[in-house]
DNA sequence: AAACTTATTTTATGATTTAAAATAAGGCTT
DNA sequence: AAGCCTTATTTTAAATCATAAAATAAGTTT
């Protein structure tokens, strides 16, 4: 399924080529007999498509199925290594670099801590630099191979003319990321922020495999969330959508650190949630230490041991979620919820059965009741191969072509 | 533009017939040469196209442009009386039912109020029979010129295996309206809730006019919000989203009608403006008429007056609305926020400013500097008329044909 | 009136999908 | 083991479509 508008002849086989690849991708393994059947395609183009797939070495064969009686269906994969994924995650503490085959499988990773107390956009070029050449090296890849680069960040990256990465914590103000990256790396490169880039992730390998419709939640020291909407990434008019942390859940509440007031992200990111144990208990033992997620793993190994401040504030994080989430889903109308990022999922399995009554509580009954609420599958690892899967998505999408981007009707002058 | 999959070479016809038409309906008056500069395709492809629409009588010509020198190009036209379409909209206290022709021209009303104190689908039922025979009777227009008719109520319409509508305010619980219509009036029926009809209206004919990513506010007895996103309505998984007026915007506060407390309904819906203001000054005179519509003209008037607590409490909806807007901002990244609705369209004029800087002061930077404000530009026509644009978007995509639908690949299993 | 300019239509071609026919490749039966 | 049956895949032979290039149409300018 993908978008188009004013098709030629030319570009069905394009399109064709695209849902076939994708399919096979997403079905890891698959027979001509079913994608002619899936697709509505018929038998006939399903062997040529396939036959160029197959001559190009993006898909191989792969044996036979059983047959009960008839000649058996033969078997088509995709070739791992027909080529390779950098994913690229940069952190609040650390920039990870890794990389991938064709198949999302992690063949290396290698991290750099943020050497200073902010990050210099020099510095972390050069880090991604020195990371890729290591891990090519490592692994015995080759740079032809290499399909593509893609990076996340924990900022606001805006596609207009050129890419922008926005980073109010590191002052990075219009950082032109991608054009600094593709001046040491040539190879394509992709970027979005974390939130976007873990949901992807999400729905393609994760929790969300088989919806159209999910909501991913990155919950960690920001808070963001990424929307699939109808299958694909939702990024409205300027690549801004999802900034579901500086949703304003309490009128004049709890400063946050955007400047603003009474966002979730001010009560439910963990910096959030600490500052509510701190209000409630100043003097509690939990509160020593100054690293974050030690912190509220001690708070949740507490309210698991029955300590009252802990409980409280965690019931008091699930409510603020629970409200947040309802939001989401009155307005996005959802199969499916994904909690995830660090914070998350350390605090997600204990508040998840009282978090599901906040979000009945506070969610209209119609689109509630059509939506399911988890866990994320992929935990930590999801960000940087979030990246990757922006290198993925524009292959199965060209389908291993670099097609020129299809003309699209402009809108009403 | 549109969505396909697996287009065969009989699809393209079909999808360009379509971008085609949906040029020339939405420029109003558009030549050949132009249509395939705008849409890409060749200009003989465009002449076929033409040739079809023109054939049916679908498209008209309508003179040529001035020339300097040079063949002068042909003017294209929609032919206004190829077929009409129907829109009613069924309301808190009367059902309309309108007539337009191909080009939204309203040709006809005639409205029948709420007789009981709650609707019975059987009675709206028989008021949209009546309405449509006299309409049709007035206009003359015969039954087989219709193209469909689009119905639009105040509550969730579930698309699932059916229509269904639910209508908490008058005991509607999975209502089959389209369904109870099909038995009366045979023609295409399409049923959908207020704020969706309306941001379509407001999208195509009113100020989201050349908009691709627009949020349409409905403020009303009920708020709700209708979403345009790429261009077209959003969704959602099951027809649930832009339920705006449920976002949870104070914790814990106001009780809203849908049991929830904080909705922002509660606070910016017209009874809550009213309420607020019974807070404010629970003996104020302008809170003598048990008329909303009255009362709020009245708290208008008088804040413009200098009222204090008019004043006050026009400040404090602003406040509320500029939060939730600020929420859809961060969520959706739109270019463009339509504000109407009888009460938004009421206060919409007094409260820009502050509105404004309400937003400014909730929404994060980056998407915000991105994001116009204005006011609806159909006023309380937008519905009947937005019901309409249900089966004339459903035209425009299929241009004049009932095609099939086209399959779809359905989800990993 | 001839030359020029721009718009539109016609013509010839190549790309694509598909239904139907042919072939391939297994199991089952005798 | 040979032949038959069944199912999968490929080949073949239309049919549709968009396009480039050529031809034509319909104005203005000289």
């Amino acid at each position: 399924m993908m978008r188009v508008s004013n098709p030629t002849v030319l570009d069905l086989r394009r399109i064709n080529r695209s849902t076939v690849l994708r399919r096979i991708y997403l079905d890891r393994s698959v027979s001509r007999q079913e994608l002619s059947q899936l697709s509505g395609l018929s038998s006939a183009t399903i062997t040529n498509v396939v036959a160029e797939l197959l001559q190009e070495e993006i898909v191989i064969e792969a044996g036979v199925e059983e047959s009960q009686g008839g000649r058996p269906r033969s078997i088509l994969k995709i070739n791992p290594n027909y080529g390779y994924f950098i994913g690229v995650e940069i952190g609040e503490t650390f920039t990870q670099i890794e990389l991938f085959d064709l198949t999302l499988h992690k063949l290396g990773a290698v991290a750099y801590p943020l050497a200073l107390d902010t990050y210099q956009p020099k510095q972390v070029v050069q880090h991604i630099h020195l990371g890729v050449n290591a891990l090519l090296a490592e692994a015995g890849v080759t740079l032809e191979k290499v399909i593509g680069l893609g990076v996340s960040v924990g900022g606001v990256i805006e596609q207009a003319e050129q890419v922008s990465a926005y980073i109010a914590g590191w002052g990075w103000q219009n950082v032109p990321l991608v054009t600094l990256l593709e001046e040491h790396l040539h190879m394509p490169i992709y970027l979005d922020n974390a939130h976007k880039v873990m949901a992807q992730a999400e729905s393609l390998f994760g929790a969300g495999q088989g919806y159209e419709h999910v909501a991913v939640l990155l919950v960690a020291t920001g808070i963001g969330a990424g929307i699939i909407a109808d299958g694909s990434l939702y990024r409205g008019a300027s690549n801004g959508a999802g900034e579901w942390g500086h949703m304003t859940i309490e009128l004049d509440g709890r400063l946050c650190r955007c400047g603003s007031h009474g966002c979730l992200e001010a009560y439910a990111g963990a910096p959030g949630i600490i500052a509510s144990l701190r209000e409630v208990a100043p003097q509690s033992s939990l509160l020593q230490s100054n690293d974050q997620e030690r912190t509220l793993a001690a708070i949740v190994d507490a309210a698991r041991n029955g300590d009252p401040a802990a409980t409280q504030v965690l019931k008091g994080t699930a409510h603020y979620l629970g409200a947040g989430i309802a939001n989401l889903i009155n307005l996005f109308n959802p199969q499916l919820i994904v909690l995830g990022g660090w914070a998350g999922l350390q605090i997600g399995e204990s508040i998840l059965p009282e978090l599901r009554r906040f979000v009945e509580r506070y969610a209209l009954k119609q689109p509630f009741s059509a939506t399911r609420i988890g866990l994320s599958q992929l935990g930590q690892d999801a960000v940087a191969m979030g990246a990757a899967t922006l290198v993925l998505e524009q292959f199965l999408t060209t389908a291993g072509r670099q097609n020129p981007p299809l003309p699209r009707m402009r809108a009403l002058a």
